[in-house]
This record gives structure tokens, C-alpha cells and sequence, in this order.
DNA sequence: AATAAATATCGTAATATTGCAATATTAAAT
DNA sequence: ATTTAATATTGCAATATTACGATATTTATT
């Protein structure tokens, strides 16, 4: 016990929830609200920005570009980060779809 | 270490990592969708859906409960539980926003 | 009052995540 | 070729999550 059972659910199911905890730390969110700020793609300023060390700023960047929220490209001696907005969309529309489906529905 | 450094963030990104966690998991999806698709709000139906024990599925219920995402509501015996959409509308309007920010932004 | 049905809580094992120091890798600059 | 810089990886301790059997709680039914 203790793993999670992925194999009972749907690959759809799957898929929104790898994204949504992706997002599920705070640290992970200040990095997309950051990488938002700065509009150019700048990568080390992440490490001076948050409060974390420079390994674990990278960790959670991996995080973030395998649930596909950021993209990163590498410039020379750095990388260059930045937001993949496609995978946003996919939560905007899910989420959408859900208000859409439930508004108007009674609850108990 | 171990722990996640909560008091180093916004309110704002503690808000939405919670909300967001809460669906970072298969099992709480499948919850969802099936709250989602049968309209009337049902309880221990869900355990019969899902392929996980009684305890477990109380465990999500009560993640998702504690996150906004589901309301419940006791109706004699057992226990009623629903979507509250507006949690997922401040996902949505979150996510709307990133999006029309990122949105001709050009990346590195 | 006793039983049954529905759900929650407790306790615990298995696994996953978080954070960081130390170290490795990679590419530019000297 | 060395040194410097930027970032990734490794290894590990602390903590959190997942899953479930056993048990408790709560309300309806008999």
C-alpha cells in the first residue's frame, strides 16, 4: 500500500491530475507567477527569488516542465525557462467544462 | 527538511497550491467527474465506482471537502456530497489569467 | 433497546515528496 | 587547458501521502 492505484483510472483522469500537482506546492506556483512577471524567460533569477536552495529550485523546475506547465530552453552556458500556456489551457477547459455542466444543477 | 516551507508564500499562492494539490490525485478526479455526471448528489455510490475501500474514499472525500472543492451535506443516515463550483471558478479565473498574460509573450 | 446501514476515525505499513549539502556536468571566458 | 558560471544529479534525512483493516460513531429501522 501506499502507492497510488494510476492503473484503476482513466488516462484522462491521469493526465489532469499530474498537472494539478505539479501546481499543488506554493514554491511551484511562485515560480509560474514569476516566470509570468518577468515576461523574457530568464532561469538563475528563480534561485534569488524564492527562498530555497539551488537545487531544490531545479527540482521543482523539473516538476513543472514533466507536467508540461513550463518549457525550457537552453541558451549557451544557461537555460532559459518559461511558460508553456497549452497546458494551462487543457486545466482552463476542464475546469470550464465542470462549472459549465454543474451550474444550474441542484444540490442535494 | 521534508516539510514545505508554506510561510515563505503568499496567501494567494498558498490558496491555489491547496486547491490544486487536491486534485493531484487519479481517485479525486474520478470523484469529481462522477459527482459531476450524476447530477443528484449521491454518498456511498462512490465507493462502489471507485476500486478503492471505504476508509480510503472517506479520506479523499474529506481532502477534497477540506480544499472547497465538495460540499456535504448530512441528510439522515448518510451524508450527501456535491460539487461547489466556486472553488473551481477561482481555478478557472486563476488559470484565465495566466493564460491572457502569457498570450503573446514571446519565449526566449 | 437491539440491529443494521452509512460513514468517519485510528493505527500503521508502504511509498512519495521536500529540501539541501555535496558533487557532477556543461559551456563560456580567460 | 584552467577557471568560472549555471544548472543538474546524487544521496539522504525529515515529513507527507496513500491505502486499508479494525473500530468507532451516528442515525434509521425493527
Amino acid at each position: 500500500m501506499g502507492a497510488t492505484k494510476t492503473e484503476h483510472f482513466t488516462d484522462r483522469q491521469n493526465q489532469i491530475a499530474t498537472i494539478a500537482k505539479a501546481l499543488g506546492h506554493p514554491a511551484r506556483v511562485a515560480i509560474i507567477e514569476y516566470l509570468m512577471k518577468v515576461n523574457e524567460c530568464i532561469c538563475g533569477d528563480i534561485v534569488n527569488e524564492l527562498p530555497l536552495a539551488q537545487p531544490t529550485v531545479s527540482q521543482h523546475l523539473k516538476e513543472l516542465k514533466n507536467a508540461g506547465l513550463i518549457k525550457g530552453n537552453i541558451e549557451g552556458n544557461s537555460i532559459c525557462y518559461c511558460i508553456n500556456e497549452k497546458t494551462f489551457d487543457v486545466l482552463k477547459d476542464y475546469f470550464s467544462k465542470i462549472i459549465f455542466t454543474v451550474t444550474n444543477q441542484k444540490c442535494c
